[in-house]
DNA sequence: CGATGTCAAGGAATC
DNA sequence: GATTCCTTGACATCG
């Protein structure tokens, strides 16, 4: 069987000594330009395994909207030649590329500062986009944010936020389920009142889902949010069950103890392959692409792709 | 060179 | 109201 699904990781390449983005600290200079060299040798290993998608760091511009360093906030225009390369690259290699702002990045924030920074990301981070000339489908994944005591009015508060932003975003912007707050029916009211897209993830679908939607209903729905001829794209993720160590310091001295895992939504260091073939039973007529979400990065793909491949499951 | 401290940022749970 | 967890290195500095 073959089917029409890419598999993608996040940021950090394991399988070779490679580095995702420039991690120096702000006295060091401007990061863009180093992180879009090592943006390069990691396309570059991409292409080398066959890995067809890809979450770009959002540490690639650090400290790029950062209120102290107005000197870094001009890198896009200064690197759009390199972005524009790196993005043809991407295009002719069927790279599909996205982003995943990190926890600060919060639009439903009750606070006007946070949100605005929140928003200031988002910008850099849909632009990079648009500089690369990517099509559609390469998108910022957001989650919907707090809930500051109030399910409800925090949810009309991201609908809110969102009518607000500039064109570049909301063309970019997707939503995602959390393990926290908001569920995917959660999600689908944003989406009948925004029109985003969402991307179905099934660990936060297990941990977060009050109304009790089957698995196969909410990734149904999920996709439909999805224009014709756009390819949707999921998460998929299994939970890690190995003991927790804790250090507990004793004046002087260290303790190590081991407990059961406090949260059974953080990721495993492999995907359960056996898992991950039960939910390929409710795939729908329509294809679909897959991050990953697993500690072992791009050899979590690799070691799933060759599982599915002895089973006779080719993916794109 | 090994050990230790620090990093922009928020929210939720707990005390 | 303050502290800790979440999760997590990599970088920077200290001894």
């Amino acid at each position: 069987m073959v089917v029409g699904v890419k598999l993608g990781f996040a940021v950090k390449v394991l399988g070779e000594p490679l580095k995702e983005a420039d991690l120096r600290r702000a006295a060091s200079g401007p990061s863009l330009a180093q992180s879009l060299t090592y943006l390069g040798e990691i396309f570059d290993y991409l292409e080398r395994r066959n890995l067809g998608m890809y979450r770009m760091s959002s540490d690639l511009a650090k400290y790029m909207t950062h209120p102290d360093y107005p000197e870094f906030h001009d890198q896009l225009p200064q690197n759009a030649e390199r972005l524009s390369e790196l993005g043809g690259r991407a295009r002719r290699a069927g790279l599909r590329v996205s982003f995943h702002p990190s926890q600060y990045i919060l639009l439903n924030s009750p606070s006007d500062d946070v949100t605005a920074r929140s928003i200031a990301d988002l910008d850099w981070q849909a632009r990079v986009l648009d500089m690369m000339g990517l099509g559609p489908e390469a998108v910022v994944v957001l989650h919907l944010g707090g809930e500051y005591g109030e399910h409800d009015s925090a949810r009309a508060r991201f609908v809110e936020r969102f009518e607000r932003l500039n064109e570049s975003i909301r063309r970019r912007l997707v939503i995602e389920n959390d393990d926290v707050s908001f569920s995917v029916a959660d999600c689908l009211w944003v989406h009948e009142r925004t029109g985003l897209r969402i991307v179905f993830d099934n660990l936060h679908h297990a941990a977060v889902n009050p109304e009790g939607m089957a698995e196969g209903e909410a990734l149904r729905a999920c996709l439909g949010t999805w224009p014709e001829g756009q390819k949707p794209k999921i998460h998929f993720a299994s939970p890690a069950t190995q003991f927790q160590l804790i250090e507990k310091r004793e004046g002087k001295k260290k303790r190590v103890e081991q407990r059961a895992p406090s949260r059974w939504t953080s990721h495993s260091d492999f995907v359960d392959p056996f898992a991950f073939l039960r939910f390929l039973e409710h795939r729908p007529g329509r294809d679909f692409d897959v991050m990953l979400e697993a500690k072992a990065k791009d050899l979590a793909a690799i070691a799933l792709r060759d599982f599915l491949r002895k089973r006779g499951v080719e993916v794109e």
